[in-house]
Parts: structure tokens; sequence; C-alpha cells
DNA sequence: CCTAATTTGTCCGTATGTATG
DNA sequence: ACATACATACGGACAAATTAG
């Protein structure tokens, strides 16, 4: 077989970090896992071409990420593995879906307001630009590591004082709930992929560099009627989506 | 409101290369419709607070891939917006999901091999480890931009020679329906994002150091066999991943 | 218990890339 | 274009801890 290359150089992005990246996909694929250890240093490097040092540069940034953790004589132990399981279907339910990946949920409230609707989030929940929506801004962890940040809007006449019944109850579907709405539905989702911006950095408690998934969905009632327009940003390498179609 | 900070340092990421996505962002975003020129170089080192040269080098990463062109005395004038929208849906169908919104699809074989299954494959396609698989190597564009590349596995003994009828009739759909099967649907996906590698650089012609989001992908039969599994790399910065429940 | 092999940790120096002014 | 500072990457050498025999 030809030799692969699999990092590149003098691309903006230094080596140990595309090396990083690639040594967290391989442990949350599952590569290591008859041994639960990290190759050694001088086998990595010769698989990807690069000096020991540039592979010890990224096993400290996935050390630091309290990923793996190296012991002298012994080798590189894998500590954890990676990516969470997050459902989209029809019925998207955000603390349903990791159900047994994670042990405990935690959804924290980061603050709300009351703002106009601006073209894009007017058009896709069906209202006119300018009219009142609430919005939420919130972080969700599994066992207290941040998986996802969103900000949702909803349509204030209809769903007043919703972000006090969110920081309450802890669950849209609940808050949904006290407005004699039981059932709703998600009708369109749009994912891209990009660089975490420092907001998201330290939101979700990511390495710098780090990618992010932004999902921009809209759920409706049962009549079709959008309730909800949310922008969620999951952390890319803790999280992979399954589209239940 | 407080001083944010968009690009951080020191991070494996070079700001220019932080910089570069953030303006393609942008463009793609729309943010700069209205002139149809990114900003000038000094308000733009202000905005992320960097050197001239910083932002003079992201620029020229952008002009490269031919997003933007630098003119003399003028400014920088966007030459093309970006991302176009795959619909991922139970009856998901590559060519069809693209329609409009570019005027031509490109299909390459890149090439085919018979490979035995791999545990991982294996279990997604429901055969043993080490069955006959039939494995197909594409990279597919819109109006001559590379767009995705996809490796596909189908059961030897079910679709023999399905390679050649790809290559001849440039669809799976149209190969499938050779072997009889007339109809077949997505049973599952998964997404994770990650940064490409350089094997997935070269194909899709990316800068280096760009995303790639890649979904890993079951079609069945209308029995709910499986007829194919295949992992389709996209081009992060020129797709959005549209989910159809 | 001792030795050799393996593996991570630390130090040196040098060259190139990145970012500023 | 120049000068400066720091980050990245390489190469080699040796120390320290652990494991294999």
């Amino acid at each position: 077989m030809a030799l692969k290359k699999i990092v590149e150089r003098q691309t903006g992005v230094a080596l140990w970090r595309q090396i990083a990246d690639r040594i967290r996909l391989s442990i949350s694929n599952g590569d290591y896992d008859q041994t639960g250890m990290v190759p050694p240093e001088t086998a990595l490097a010769q698989e990807f071409g690069v000096n020991r040092h540039t592979v010890r540069s990224a096993l400290a940034a996935l050390a630091d990420e309290g990923l793996v953790r190296a012991v002298q004589g012994r080798g590189t132990i894998i500590e954890r593995k990676d990516r969470v399981s997050y459902p989209i279907s029809r019925r998207t339910r955000f603390s349903q879906g990791l159900g047994r990946q994670v042990k405990e949920i935690g959804t924290r409230l980061l603050g709300h307001a009351e703002v106009p609707a601006s073209g894009e989030v007017a058009a896709a929940l069906g209202v006119s630009p300018g009219a009142l929506l609430i919005e939420l801004r919130t972080v969700s962890s599994g066992d207290g590591r941040p998986l996802s940040t969103a900000v949702s809007y909803f349509p204030a006449d209809r769903f007043p004082g919703i972000a006090e019944e969110y920081a309450r109850l802890g669950s849209v579907t609940k808050a949904f709930a006290v407005h004699g709405l039981d059932d709703y539905v998600r009708v369109s989702t749009e994912i891209v992929a990009r660089h975490a911006d420092a907001d998201e950095l330290s939101l979700l408690k990511l390495s710098p560099g780090a990618i992010v998934m932004e999902a921009q969905s809209v759920n409706a009632d049962l009549d079709g009627k959008p309730v909800e327009y949310s922008r969620t940003r999951f952390a890319a390498d803790r999280m992979k989506l399954r589209i239940e179609t």
C-alpha cells in the first residue's frame, strides 16, 4: 500500500493540533480499545511522519483535555472515550436522546431577554420582522462536561414568561406544557460545521481551535405553526449527530 | 458592550487561518451583501484586534480559494458565495437534492475494489466479517467545485459488477435498478465534524486546515435489508446539511 | 534480583513559520 | 522591505520509570 500522508504542513494549522485531532478521533472510534492505551510516541511519530516532539505536543494537548494520561515507562493511558451520540428526529427532545450515554444531564440558563425578531428568525418562525420574541441562552452538559450551547427564540405573545418556567422546570418541553402545548415536532434542521469562536470556546470549555457543529432548527405545534427557533452549537469532538428519518 | 475576543492566540491554529474562517463564514452568511465587498483591511484588523499584515494573510488565503479578489485602490471584492444545501431524508438521493442550487452535477468514480468486510462495516451491513464487498470511491462536484467524496460498500453477492454499472450510469440508484432493486431508504445517518486529512484536502481541493463533515449512512431495501454502507465527507465550508424528518 | 528493552520526560541547539510594528 | 519576538518543528542525547525476560 502506498504511504498515506495524514497531516499537512504550512496550512495555518499546527501539526501537533492536526495530530491531536486524529488521535482523538481514533480514541472515540475505539481503535485502541484492545490495550486501552495510545500507541507509543515513537510509533505515532512514524505513522504521522513527524518528530516525536511534535507527537508529544499533541498528546500534551489531549492530556490537558483530560482525555489521556501519560505514565513514564508505561505509556499513555486513555482516561475517557468521547462523542456522545445525539439523535435528531421528528420528535427530538434534548434530555431523552442522551439517555443512557451519560449518567447526569445538566442544563444551565445563561440568560434571557425580550427581543424583536430579526429577518432570518422572523422568517423561520413565520412572524413579522420586529415581532416580540423571548430569547433563551443555555448550556447543556453531560456528566459535568459541556456538550452544547443554544440560543432559542419563542413568540412572546404565545409563550409569555417562558424563560421563568424554563428556569424553574429545566426543560423546554415542560415549559411548553404550562402554555397548553403538549406536543410539538421538529420541522427543519440545518447543520454546518466551523471553527468555534471565543464565546463558544469559553462556554463549551473547548481547547482552542476546536470545531463546532451548528444546528439551526425549527419546532412547530401539530398544526404546523412554528413555536421555537433555535441555534444549537455542539462541541464536535464530544458529539456525533444521529439522524433518524 | 464588552470587547468581544474573536480569535485566540497560541492555539495551534494560526490567527490568519482563524480570521480567514470567520470572513468566509461572514461571506456565506451574507453579512457583506450590501456592498459586495469585504471591509477594508484596516477595519478588519481593528475588528479582530490584529495587525493588518495578519488580515492580509487571511485575505490572500481566501483569494487563493477564489472566494475573493483584491483590487488595488478599490478593495476586496467577493467573487462567490458559498454553501450548497444538501438534504438528508428517508429517501435521500444524491443528485436530486442539489437540484436547482447548482447547474451541473459531476460525479467521478475514483476507483473500485472487491474487499472483505471489516468489523464495523460488516455490522452496519448485517453481513459476517470478511464477507466480500464491493467498494466504490467517488467525488462529486457542483458546477466544477468538489462538494463531497464518498466511500461506499455493497454486498458483492447481491450486486456483482455494480462498480461497472455505476461507472456507466453515474448513479447508485440506477445501478441498483439493474439488480432489480427499484427502491431503497436511508435507515441511519451519523454525522461528525473534524479537520480534513491530506487525502480529503486533495480530493475536495480544500484550502489546508479546512473542516469536513463526515456522514456515515446505511441504505436498506424495503424489507429492511441493508444494501449500502457509505462514508461521505462534505466540504464544510461549501455545504450545509438539511435534515428532513 | 539483575539486566535489557521499552517508553515517557527533559535538555540542548537549529531552522522555519507566525505576528507585530 | 526590515527588524524583532515568539511559536512551531526537527534532530539528537540522555535521564527516569516501568515492564519483560
